[in-house]
DNA sequence: CTCTTTTTGTTGAAAATTCAACATACATTC
DNA sequence: GAATGTATGTTGAATTTTCAACAAAAAGAG
């Protein structure tokens, strides 16, 4: 656990609290460490939610599949983000995504009803923690909504144009690498992937956009 | 404000407050009420947030309209909801949606802020709001997923169709009435509107519903 | 009640997406 | 380094969606 601190004193849940609590809090949460092989399922869609994830090391990605099999992603967790602390936080009873391994990855599980309600020894750091939270969600509904102003584009090439755009401007830097292969960002943005790969080619003989496998250069 | 004290104790944001409280709090917190004919745009795309909005009376609506004129409809608030927590709790500068009266309405506006910071008065009651709001964010995060889940199926019918089991399973009912109509249905699924007409009509003359309006009936 | 406006359904043509199949490039394994 | 498997780009055909235009029905205004 020891060697996690410098990591999550920086997490989103734990901010405001001074290290030399964070030790005794985590063993009175009962959080826990587990590992994860790359393509382990840490999180499976229809199954009760009663933790609350922290990514220690590696990196996560949140997907689901419909009826005919589409895949969405969702997005993908990165060092020190929580994850799936909403359906936690609302006791969900069939978590309605799945969440992967997508290399080799450390992640610690909280169970939320130990955040939520006070513990016997009334450790002072609830409230706070629930502060934490409140403020985490709030930012992962903006999230939520990025995403959806970007799926909500009508055609490939907007929705394309529009993540573009969006990493970067998050990179803050006409040239950025996506986390996704072209599967996955065919997934991500939620459309045929050989139409992607054609758009993309378009996009290059327009002389809008170089591109060399993940990484992006926009003119 | 004392006539809405009976809706306001049902409001999740004071959830687990006594009513002999309420009014005090309210003051406190520097609650005001607003009245918006039909019509009327109660937060705008692209302003700050600093509100949270509570609906007194009336509904309204969330949408988003993108850079072609394209309109998405996030959904549609109902009376007792609390709307832009997320945006007024994370504190955004420009908020994504817009909200709009869809009816005549009355809507409690409270200054995020003053929930988020304890006053000099030091009531109590700051750490329930805040595990209100913590409450309320998750749940409205799977508000936000259930949309997700319709509007992240590919085609036309299959939006439709998993938009109106949705419909059917929340009325607990094949009958029910859905709040949009025709266009707005179609803005909130993401399709065209004379390509969604089109495909309720096939649904009847397959036998697979019956419709007249917002009314619908599954078979 | 009448006139105007809005909503809904219908149609056909144009455009875009999906799907399947394949070739090439790239990565991994033994 | 050869062999296998995976990822990417390309193509054409089938399917869908979008778009524009219109007619009928319904709702709202005066």
């Amino acid at each position: 656990m020891q060697k996690y601190l410098e990591m999550l004193k920086n997490c989103p849940l734990f901010a405001g609290i001074e290290e030399a609590s964070l030790l005794r809090m985590l063993h009175c949460l009962g959080a826990r460490v587990e590992h994860f092989d790359k393509k382990y399922t840490v999180f499976s869609e229809g199954t009760p939610a009663r933790y609350v994830g922290i990514l220690l090391s590696g990196s996560l990605q949140m997907s689901r599949v419909d009826y005919y099999g589409n895949r969405s992603i969702l997005g993908n967790v990165k060092q020190g983000e929580l994850f799936c602390e909403a359906f936690a936080c609302a006791s969900v009873e069939a978590m309605p995504i799945s969440v992967v391994a997508i290399e080799e990855s450390e992640v610690m599980l909280v169970d939320c009803s130990h955040i939520l309600h006070t513990c016997q020894n009334a450790c002072g750091f609830h409230h706070q923690m629930i502060y934490n939270l409140m403020r985490d969600l709030a930012e992962k509904n903006l999230v939520f909504h990025q995403r959806a102003e970007v799926t909500s584009k009508r055609s490939t090439r907007e929705k394309l144009m529009a993540y573009l755009l969006l990493c970067a401007k998050e990179a803050g830097s006409n040239r950025f690498t996506v986390p996704f292969d072209r599967q996955e960002l065919a997934d991500y943005l939620e459309v045929d992937r050989s139409g992607l790969s054609a758009e993309i080619s378009k996009l290059r003989r327009e002389g809008i956009l170089e591109s060399d496998k993940q990484r992006f250069h926009l003119l």
